[in-house]
DNA sequence: CTTTCTGGCTTAACGTTGTTATCATTGCTC
DNA sequence: GAGCAATGATAACAACGTTAAGCCAGAAAG
């Protein structure tokens, strides 16, 4: 009763280094570059191969970046959760930018590009999904402990994560040289701090600097 | 002497229709949807002749945005600008809106697809610059007429930038079933405002509602 | 051991795409 | 009328995603 599973395991094996040869070309050179026959010759098999593992390009790419956002997902629930919600925020946004512009094309293809058909029919376990999570905790653990002023815990943590986008999104798309004003190196920081700032119940202490 | 004259009309001529057909197509089925041969199909000629009027694909699409994008700016420039340099600001975010949602595929190409080389070697005439001037020229408004605090026109100006491209490449890309949270049909609004916010010198007045 | 069958893989091909080389035609210039 | 510049068309190329057809090792059945 091996077999089988030495079967499943071949072909899990084959799926990998597809992912992983698609993964080089991907990060490197963006979806274009993914192409099937690159894919082929990279891992030394025939383009057809690859349908026998995924529905279609898009599903590959798909599978990818699901699979490497989860690695990011599992990151920030792995690390520790601070005592103050705020830095806990503060944190969350750094550590979801980080992984953003490491992976500018991950990022653009899962936030930035419209899917062609439906995907993803149970919304829950989109990997974006469960990341907004831990971040709504994270400000319903400030709105709780009377760090941010009361509302809607949702539309803060939606704002939050807007607002990081924004720049984010900028920040891989234009070259800073296309940018109407000097892109500061730590743009996404200040727009973190800003949001941050508008949702605290008092204004930060001015002792800074 | 008028001969020459009528050849560049002529070139004009078809250079319109070509910019028209692609317009149609992308404004309706994107960038992928606008096909040399179907623009050639919808202006009866052939596919090479577009050559003679743009360099490449992407110069087409390029030309179009350009131009449509052109056209929000004069409208901002047009409209007259109110007193109260705060909803001077409220009035530009809400067109820059307008304009996003209502072509969607033109924002798409313009402020979410990164060019392929090097483009708009004089950064100036990029219509995004002129657009964002008229924001300056507000925020600054604002900042001298006491309204906003003091600090950075440009740093404040490009934050506000910043948080309306977030929530309207969010609305493009995502559909409303895959947000994390249910999507306010006044969600730009409430980040314009919310930005604002962030920035006027006293907080608002408290007799709302 | 032989036969059957199944799943994984390849070869070859189809239909599109952007783009280019080549050529014809038209009509101005001299 | 001869040459020339521009405009357009035909045909083709290379690359793409994808699919149909068949090959073939190796498990399953007799």
């Amino acid at each position: 009763m091996g077999i089988t599973e030495r079967r499943e395991r071949e072909k899990e094996e084959v799926r990998n280094k597809i992912l992983d040869a698609a993964r080089d070309l991907f990060a490197r050179e963006g979806y274009e570059a993914v192409t099937m026959r690159r894919i082929a010759e990279a891992i030394e098999y025939s383009p057809t191969t690859i349908y026998n593992h995924f529905e279609d390009k898009d599903d590959l790419v798909r599978c990818l970046c699901d699979g490497d956002f989860g690695q990011l997902l599992s990151a920030l629930q792995t690390q520790p959760v601070p005592a103050d919600p705020v830095v806990w925020i503060r944190q969350l946004g750094l550590a979801y930018t980080r992984f953003a512009l490491s992976f500018p094309n991950h990022y653009r293809f899962m936030f930035m590009t419209a899917p062609d058909i439906e995907v993803h029919e149970d919304h829950e376990s989109f990997p974006g999904h469960l990341a907004f999570g831990v971040l709504r905790r994270a400000v319903a653990g400030a709105v709780e402990g009377g760090r941010f002023r009361a509302g809607s815990v949702d539309t803060m943590a939606l704002h939050l994560w807007i607002a990081l986008h924004g720049a984010i999104s900028l920040l891989i798309t234009m070259r800073p040289e296309h940018w109407p004003v000097p892109v500061p190196p730590d743009l996404v920081e200040q727009v973190l701090e800003n949001s941050i700032r508008g949702f605290l119940r008092e204004p930060p202490p001015q002792e800074k600097r």
